[in-house]
RNA sequence: GCCGAGGUGGCGAAAUUGGCAGACGCACUAGACUUAGGAUCUAGCGCCGCAAGGCGUGCAGGUUCGAUUCCUGUCCUCGGCACCA
């Protein structure tokens, strides 16, 4: 053993040996219980960040843990090929997107194996490679036999700087997930897959994973479902008259819309459409050209990319149509909203201003009636005498009917149910749930993407390619320009081929998916990663999955995990997996920020990149200033990593300085791992000192820790030793249950604290105090394994004397102890009135009467108890005493 | 605007969920060892105060013998959604 610590050397040796053992490969057995520990897997962009680092370490840290509990682990790292970055660089530098790929990964794998992460390498999926993506196109077959995948044209969200297409959940707030620029529309045939036809399961299967997913994921993945529960209602459109002339002949005789407020149908002022409803075009050729021009101004505006910030405001026309209220027989005017869209709902609303804040603010800039029909109840009986009510603002609870005839009086909830029922037994409404999930738009004018196993043929139409040509392969490369078409639309090698059921000449899809379906079952390939005829064996899924613990960024609350929820049920239903839910447990680790460094005094910010700034910090080291290179001052901030910002760090260059395991360390301890992780370069040498202290404690009594039989008795300080070492032992089991990372390595530093504080030297030391050494290093080298696994083997082997790494030597997590952990002597703190005044020393087990002896008797209590009335005293077992004294 | 999470020393954070606020670490201060220290060791380190003591978990109230923890109100920060009828 080196007198000092190597990291690097440690860690390529036991890297090595790993390696050779194959140490961390996964087989399927009986015996030993399954643990699935998973980590979203890395995009190969050619470079490690440290937020890989931090969500690598933590599954890390739990599949050792497992492993030191006996469990049989399955910890697995593959790669999320496919998609963008790989055609840009083609466009960019005009290299082969798969050479760009494979590259990246040689790279990325590097960077993870010098981190030392204990993945079966053999397991590695790879999504741009035919043997990975023909199941890709293996399942969407399955999903067009069963309905689940469909063709239609649609508009599609168009990122124009980007040039692609986007899924909705991608466009989310009309700006582009990956640039941020604002998101147009454009018409595009595009495959889906039906999402739409899972909504209630993957609202309602939530309540099988509450326990293991963060709340807060699970909301947003509730309010993204969006399902919201109300009824339509048919407002008839009334045979107009004058100017309006007669009715087109193909107009719909009514106009549905939907409402969750069907209680307040007698405050309808009008029913108000999207300039897009088909009630429109149909009425158009007789609408004046004041009220068209309105309407193609609004569509117009609709397609225009909007603005996040601001508040679009409120537009419309009265178009002249007349429809009646089925409830009242009341005519009301048809306009056109801006606010309504079409692709929500039916496209129609019924405008109740005085009970939706929307129709409020409509109501008032055109100045349409506004009339109150639910009223606070105890407001009522005002009703009965006046019209309506003067309001300043819409009322939007529920409430107590009036001024709805027969309904008056009736609460909102039930009149919501009853109008329902009613509406539907007369022929004009039913109760109706709607959903905001669309379904999954998966067509993409992408090159580098899994090609979607469709043919055109003039004959037969749509045809799916048969099985067993799968997999439809992309050619070597395509001519990729960036600007929007197909790439394979241009490579009449791939897609000139022959129609599988009449063999006529017939042409090949020529669109890919979105990368987002590979991710979606990647985790099960992980099972049986060599499979070639099916996307893996459902015996090898069986055992390993569900996934147990979960572990990525929460950007992915929505989308990812969505989609891959999607897919899990749709491979139940294919037969492949017996469950509804893929992921038990999730956990949602914080982003990594740095520090940056700016000035705006041009009114945008241009940063410099930390290692340029001199900074200057008060006597308690708080930053007061700092100066950029040529001594400009310069404001600073807290912000996400980036090269823009220059606030990255290269996990490279951490390991090369500090060594893989005290860059894990540090990562994991310096935060809770659903915190945001402000990176600072000084923390990092304090994990690089605890390592090397925990050295320096196994090197000094690397000669005299061979004790391994149990004393019968011991020394105070072997005593105390003890205790802490099972009360570490217990701390740290329970934080790795609770999935802390944090606490655990603050615990491991207090027990190597307390070693080095033994106050024995080891040439002095008694078999009991060496015993308990070696117990506490023995505890303390196990327990720091999920932490620093490479200082740990090398330590480990120092303790039992061969290399043969803990797995193969049995190593198993410390067992805690309780009569062990059990402290002799316990210090009570005592209060009076509720504030500390002294402390005594006492047995665990001393009764809570001679407690209260004892701190009545106390001296500094009596200072402050002496010559007043003692109202009671409080006795908290073991904890504390509490005096409460009269003043 | 709506939804969610969160406000604790100079900083990252602990606190067995109602019982000693600030464990552990960073930074800082002083000292020791040293030719030297960006190594190591020792001590100090919430604020006010010479001290006794007082104050202190965003702010204001409340419940309680006792509140970082529970309740009410309020302010701020960060994330998500955004005309979803």
């Amino acid at each position: 053993m080196d007198e000092k610590y190597f990291a690097k050397k440690i860690e390529q040796k036991w890297q090595r040996i790993w390696a050779e053992r194959a140490a961390f490969k996964a087989a399927v057995e009986d015996g030993r219980p399954k643990f699935y520990a998973l980590e979203m897997l890395p995009y190969p962009s050619g470079n490690l960040h440290m937020g890989h680092v931090r969500n690598y370490s933590a599954g890390d840290a739990l599949a050792w843990y497992k492993r030191l509990r006996g469990f049989n682990v399955l910890h697995p790292i593959g790669w999320d090929s496919f998609g963008q970055p790989a055609e840009d660089a083609a466009v960019k530098r005009g290299v082969n997107p798969r050479k760009w790929t494979e590259d990246n990964i040689e790279v990325m794998r590097g960077q993870l194996q010098r981190l030392g992460l204990s993945y079966d390498w053999d397991r590695q999926m790879y999504a741009h490679r035919p043997e990975y993506y023909k199941f890709d196109q293996w399942f969407f077959l399955k999903m067009y036999e069963k309905g689940l995948a469909y063709k239609r044209l649609t508009q599609v969200n168009w990122c124009e700087t980007d040039q692609a297409t986007l899924s909705n959940e991608q466009a989310s707030g009309g700006l582009c997930w990956r640039c941020g620029n604002p998101v147009t529309k454009k018409d595009l045939e595009q495959w889906f897959l039906k999402t739409t036809a899972y909504t209630d399961q993957l609202l309602d299967d939530m309540a099988e994973i509450e326990a293991g997913w963060p709340q807060h994921v699970l909301k947003r993945q509730q309010d993204w479902i969006g399902r919201s529960e109300g009824a339509y209602v048919d407002f008839k459109v009334r045979i107009a008259t004058g100017a309006l002339g007669n009715m087109p002949k193909d107009a719909p005789a009514s106009i549905r819309v939907f409402t969750t407020r069907i209680d307040t149908i007698y405050g309808a002022n009008a029913v108000v459409v999207a300039a897009e409803h088909p009630v429109i075009a149909a009425h158009r050729a007789t609408l004046p050209a004041n009220v068209t021009a309105k309407i193609d101004q609004i569509i117009e505006e609709n397609l225009k990319p909007r603005d996040r910030e601001t508040e679009i405001e409120k537009d419309g026309i009265d178009t002249g149509i007349k429809v009646l209220n089925p409830f009242s027989g009341e005519a009301l005017p048809v306009w056109v909203g801006n606010y309504v869209m079409m692709d929500y709902g039916t496209g129609a609303v019924m405008s109740v201003p005085a009970h939706d804040e929307r129709d409020f603010e409509f109501a008032k800039k055109f100045d349409l009636p506004i009339r109150q029909v639910v009223s606070e109840p105890h407001l009522v009986h005002e009703h009965h005498t006046m019209q309506a009510l003067a309001l300043a603002r819409p009322f939007t609870e529920y409430g107590v009917l009036v001024h709805s005839d027969y309904w008056n009086g009736k609460t909102s909830e039930q009149a919501k149910k009853e109008m329902a029922d009613w509406a539907q037994k007369h022929g004009f409404g039913e109760t109706a749930t709607t959903y905001r999930l669309r379904d999954w738009g998966i067509s993409r004018q992408r090159f580098w993407g899994s090609p979607i196993p469709v043919i055109y043929c003039d004959k037969c139409g749509v045809v799916t390619e048969k099985y067993e040509n799968l997999p439809v392969r992309l050619p070597e490369n395509a001519p990729i320009t960036g600007t929007g078409e197909s790439p394979l639309a241009k490579v009449p090698e791939f897609y000139e081929t022959d129609c599988p059921n009449c063999g006529g000449p017939a042409k090949r899809e020529t669109d890919t998916m979105d990368t987002f379906v590979d991710s979606s079952w990647y985790f099960f390939r992980y099972t049986d990663p060599t499979n070639e005829t099916l996307p893996f064996d459902p015996a090898a899924a069986a055992y390993w999955t569900p996934v147990d613990q979960y572990i990525g960024g929460d950007d992915h609350a929505v989308m990812h995990l969505i989609y891959a929820r999607f897919w899990s049920k749709v491979m139940r239903d294919l037969g492949l997996v017996n469950f509804n839910e893929p992921v038990k447990r999730l956990l949602t680790q914080g982003m990594v920020v740095g520090e940056t460094f700016y000035d705006d005094e041009s009114g945008k910010r241009v940063y410099h990149p930390p290692p340029t700034v001199s900074v200057e910090r008060d006597s308690k080291g708080k930053m007061t200033r700092a100066v950029s290179a040529d001594g400009k001052a310069l404001k600073f901030a807290i912000e996400r990593m980036s090269k823009s910002k220059g606030n990255g760090v290269d996990p490279d260059e951490m390991v090369e300085i500090y060594g893989a395991d005290a860059s894990r360390l540090f990562v994991m301890f310096a935060a809770p791992i659903d915190n945001e992780l402000v990176w600072n370069e000084t923390g990092i040498e304090g994990a690089v000192r605890f390592i090397q202290r925990v050295w320096r404690l196994i090197y000094k009594w690397r000669d005299h820790i061979g004790v391994t039989a149990e004393p019968q008795i011991s020394s105070a300080a072997a005593g105390k030793l003890r205790q802490k070492t099972h009360q570490t032992i217990k701390r740290v089991s329970d934080s790795f249950e609770g999935l802390q990372f944090n606490t655990p390595v603050a615990a491991l530093m207090e027990l190597s604290n307390a070693i080095a504080d033994i106050g024995v030297e080891p040439e002095q030391s008694g078999e009991d105090e060496r015993f308990a050494v070696r117990e506490a290093l023995s505890a303390l080298v196990l327990m720091l394994t999920p932490f620093a696994p490479h200082t740990s083997e090398e330590l480990y082997s120092v303790i039992v004397g061969n290399e043969n790494g803990m797995l193969a030597n049995g190593a198993v997590f410390p067992e805690y102890r309780p009569d062990l952990a059990k402290a002799s002597e316990i210090e009570i703190p005592v209060q009076v009135n509720g504030k500390l005044r002294s402390r005594l020393m006492a047995s665990p087990d001393t009764a809570n009467d001679e407690l209260q002896r004892m701190a009545l008797l106390d001296e500094k209590v009596r200072e402050f108890t002496d010559g007043k009335e003692i109202v009671k005293v409080i006795v908290v077992p073991k904890r504390l005493v509490n005096v409460v004294v009269k003043a």
